[in-house]
DNA sequence: ATACACATTATAATAATTCTAAACTATTGA
DNA sequence: TCAATAGTTTAGAATTATTATAATGTGTAT
């Protein structure tokens, strides 16, 4: 059984029709033991390398938006040039390391449950994100 | 005794020149009573209503990022195309609401300090931020 | 196999931000 | 006070990131 046959039918799971380029896509973000961080640049670069035939930029924009609707991808936004997409779809904080500009998923056993004690009213949550900027210790007076 | 001194000394401090453009942001920005959240686009707006002559889109850009590296505000990255910038630059959190596209401060006592067990070797904590996204009870399977 | 709806593509368009170079202004010190 | 100068503002051009367009191509149901 080739591998691509869960992504197809993960695809058919959610409403996207499994064409070449999605299943490609699912392969180099979802092909993989540990979440995956990276930027829409990055990801053109990786399935450039990976595939032979070329892929349109719009597509991997359309993709990548159509996964992210449909809850394959979550946004995770650094600063207004700089937004990143995480195969962790589940609640989960990171910390950004703004030496090598690299995400890294916080292990849940070393940050507490993020309790609110009010919220706004008529109102619901739906999402808590913790962002931790972390940065060589020598060099923080940049 | 005109209320625009502490702003030309405020400025003088941090080694910018009060300008007379920075001066009026200045009065934009930090001459109110509770916290600020703006995005480039609203504060342009802003400035344009209270001030007789026109500001250049540069220099709000220019100024904006003077003050920030100064540290009189502060980024706050919503997604990819919405970014706000705080004139609280303390250490606090947010409520963004989806609905209005609303930034709000989470009340200190609302909300308990973030500890982190562990932290990447080597590395120093230079922030950190908690964005809670709430929305309409109701309209909430967009 | 066919038809239809949806996807992909290259390119154009748009939007947000930064750059440029000329004109301007605040500061310094004679 | 008055240059000299260093930093600032400006309009507009350039750049970058993202989205729209419209033609072509492809997956799916019949």
């Amino acid at each position: 059984m080739p591998k691509n046959c869960n992504f197809i039918e993960k695809l058919r799971d959610v409403g996207l029709r499994p064409t070449k380029q999605r299943v490609k896509m699912c392969e180099v973000l979802f092909n993989r033991e540990k979440t995956f961080h990276f930027t829409i640049n990055e990801l053109v670069k990786m399935i450039s390398e990976q595939m032979n035939q070329k892929i349109s930029l719009a597509t991997v924009y359309n993709t990548v938006h159509a996964f992210e609707k449909k809850g394959y991808l979550k946004e995770i936004s650094i600063d207004s040039h700089r937004s990143y997409f995480d195969t962790n779809t589940s609640s989960h904080h990171h910390f950004f390391d703004e030496d090598t500009h690299q995400l890294i998923d916080i292990d849940k056993n070393d940050i507490d449950t993020i309790n609110l004690k009010k919220n706004i009213s008529g109102k619901k949550i739906n999402s808590i994100e913790v962002l931790v900027r972390v940065a060589s210790d020598n060099q923080n007076q940049k």
